[in-house]
RNA sequence: CGGGGAGUAGCUCAGCUUGGCUAGAGCGCUGCGUUCGGGACGCAGAGGUCGCAAGUUCAAAUCUUGUCUCCCCGACCA
């Protein structure tokens, strides 16, 4: 590639629409350009890029056994309807109507696609186990896209569904995926982390999430101080606390007056009290049930938490009519006495357990009840009620008696066991030995392939640009004509840089007629990993100088060997990134 | 969707409070010249429906209303 004749529009200036690192660098080295919120055109080097993980996801996937195919990512609606998950994914579901009526989906994922399909054709288990995926764009109407590649609402996604025929095979088959995952992030040039996840509205038993550690990311992992355990935050499991051993006897409950104070800060502030002596009563909708979740005044409810032990329904908080129903007050004064018989569930945190005694709503518009003692005040056992851990992880909370510890990334890679979710809703069956019908057992596997590329360059970057991984960089090496109108400068560029491209190297060659300090510039911004200057400077000497984006040294290489020092370098990254 | 902010040259922004003559700067772009190893300099230029639409006014980038878009903070996910 010849810099004077590809499309490399770098900008001096930051972005003033851009955030973070890799936003910034992403429109500043000429990668990319925003078509509108949450869609980007990818320009000839940030292309190549995408193209490079793409490759390194394609071939993990084909060594670790899937299939690649592709299907439509405008789908029927109709699909959705049959599994639920139109509803379940509400909005956030790109919809459209067409010239004859028919309502379609532009594909957030596949699961339907793929499932109906294999409903269609796979009869018997001699067709079985089968993992097919797919590497194609996906629309998300997100509620705020942001930080560039990292939340888009169009992006490429790799996603692949596997069907065995038992939980065996499926195991099998999520082994596999796991495993392909960490070597294609390792061939990537991430650091990242696995992490226990919830598989939320996914459906099934058991999920991984791959995180990559960086400040910019919007997921928190929680991870015990020893490293005995690692989940994210929507997932990490929390001690019970120790149980509070009141001071005195606690006298019986007493309702009190607190007029227009329905928060708990309101509450606090009204009757002086702290936000850990309240009880927060939350009614949540699952379809026709309604649900009491009780946690702590300064804890926050884990919705993930409390739908698995629901069973996996989908949940929203109530209407305010329900609440008003259930409670028989206005929203900001349900509390948990009395109320257990008039949901379908009562589901109480283990800290809200542990408290020797609480503040509460009372029920009634305008009052709250202090002095209560769960257990003796509510049930904390009974055929409706669960303790049960509901929220999430905070500072201080410790996992098997290990303090648990927080930090920021960005999710790069999922897989979820789904089990029969979707097989069973779209027929994807099978005859077995006995010739019993059994639905498939299902696995589904993500890679967010724009997110390897964000993260990628979060990772590595300076206040000078990017810093590629030589895998997935657009290019291995960029050549600098330091002086290009000097005849032998830039013939000397031309001669390394057609050597470079006969051992195979993948090569930039700036021949720009331009100063030297603004290619240097560029080169740096590019984060292209080995650059080679050819210069009158060193020509006079008889050497060129390369030197690697990671380091801030340059070495002189006498000409002759200058292709042959090059190549041995390039194999030289690349090596650090085999698996 | 709630809360905050912003739309003026390709980019980053000033001007708006207190309406007024030809709407500005830096960077970028074009031409010429001098330069030429870490984003050079001089001269000459091109480039603007001031987001859009109504309204107020003799007069609107500036005031009013509406509307669209974008960004930041919260609930979803690759």
């Amino acid at each position: 590639m010849r810099y004077s004749r590809t499309f490399i529009p770098t900008v001096k200036e930051i972005p003033a629409d851009a955030e973070v690192a890799s936003h910034q660098l992403m429109i500043r080295a000429g990668l990319c350009r925003k078509v509108a919120s949450g869609t980007y055109t990818y320009l000839p080097l940030g292309w190549r890029s995408l193209l490079k993980i793409i490759e390194i996801v394609r071939e993990e996937m084909n060594r670790a056994g899937a299939q690649e195919i592709i299907v439509p990512s405008m789908q029927p609606l109709e699909l959705w309807d049959r599994t639920g998950r139109s509803v379940d994914y509400g909005p956030t579901m790109f919809r459209f109507e067409d010239r004859h009526g028919r309502m379609n989906a532009l594909g957030p994922t596949a699961e339907e696609v793929f499932t109906t399909m294999i409903a269609g054709e796979v009869k018997s288990y001699k067709q079985l186990p089968i993992n097919l995926y797919q590497i194609t764009p996906k629309f998300r109407d997100e509620f705020r896209p942001r930080f560039g590649a990292i939340r888009s609402r169009e992006f490429i996604m790799k996603d692949a569904y596997s069907f065995d025929v038992d939980a065996e095979g499926l195991d099998k088959s999520y082994q596999a995926m796991y495993d392909a995952y960490c070597r294609i992030f390792k061939r990537c040039g991430l650091e990242y982390v696995i992490v226990e996840a919830e598989s939320g509205e996914m459906g099934g038993s058991g999920s991984h999430q791959f995180t990559v550690p960086c400040e910019s990311g919007e997921d928190t992992i929680v991870y015990a101080e020893d490293g005995s355990y690692a989940a994210n935050l929507e997932r990490a499991a929390v001690d019970p606390l120790p149980k509070e051993e009141a001071d005195a006897a606690i006298p019986p409950a007493e309702e009190v007056h607190t007029p227009n104070v329905g928060t708990i800060e309101a509450v606090c502030g009204f009757l002086g009290s702290r936000p850990n002596d309240m009880i927060k009563t939350l009614i949540y909708s699952a379809g026709e049930r309604t649900i009491a979740a009780l946690v702590r005044g300064d804890h926050e409810l884990n919705t993930e938490k409390l739908t698995q032990i629901i069973g996996g329904e989908h949940i929203d908080l109530a209407a305010e009519l329900t609440i008003e129903e259930v409670t028989g007050a206005k929203v900001g004064f349900a509390g948990p006495m009395g109320i257990a018989d008039k949901v379908s569930k009562m589901i109480i945190d283990h800290a809200v357990a542990a408290m020797a005694v609480g503040i509460t709503g009372a029920n009634k518009t305008d009052y709250h009840i202090k002095n209560v003692v769960p257990g003796r005040d509510f049930p904390l056992e009974g055929e409706n009620v669960i303790v049960a851990d509901i929220r999430f992880a905070g500072e201080g909370d410790t996992h098997n008696g290990k303090k648990l510890l927080f930090k920021k990334g960005i999710e790069v890679g999922q897989v979820f066991k789904l089990g029969t979710k979707y097989s069973a809703k779209l027929g994807a069956k099978f005859l077995d030995e006995q010739g019993h019908e059994n639905p498939c057992i299902m696995g589904c596997y993500g890679i967010g392939v724009n997110r390897i590329f964000a993260s990628a360059i979060e990772l590595g970057n300076d206040s000078n640009g990017i810093i590629w991984p030589i895998s997935i960089a657009p290019c291995e090496v960029i050549v600098t004509s330091v002086n290009q109108d000097d005849e032998q400068v830039a013939r000397t560029a031309e001669d390394i840089y057609k050597q470079l491209l006969g051992n195979g190297i993948e090569v930039l060659l700036d021949d720009r007629v331009l100063r030297g300090g603004v290619k240097f510039k560029d080169a740096d911004l590019l984060g292209i990993p080995i650059r080679v200057n050819v210069g009158q400077k060193s020509l006079a000497d008889g050497n060129v100088e390369v030197k690697l984006r990671c380091e801030s040294e340059s070495s002189k290489i006498n000409i002759r060997d200058a292709t042959a020092k090059v190549v041995e370098l390039v194999n030289k990254l690349k090596e650090q990134l085999k698996v």
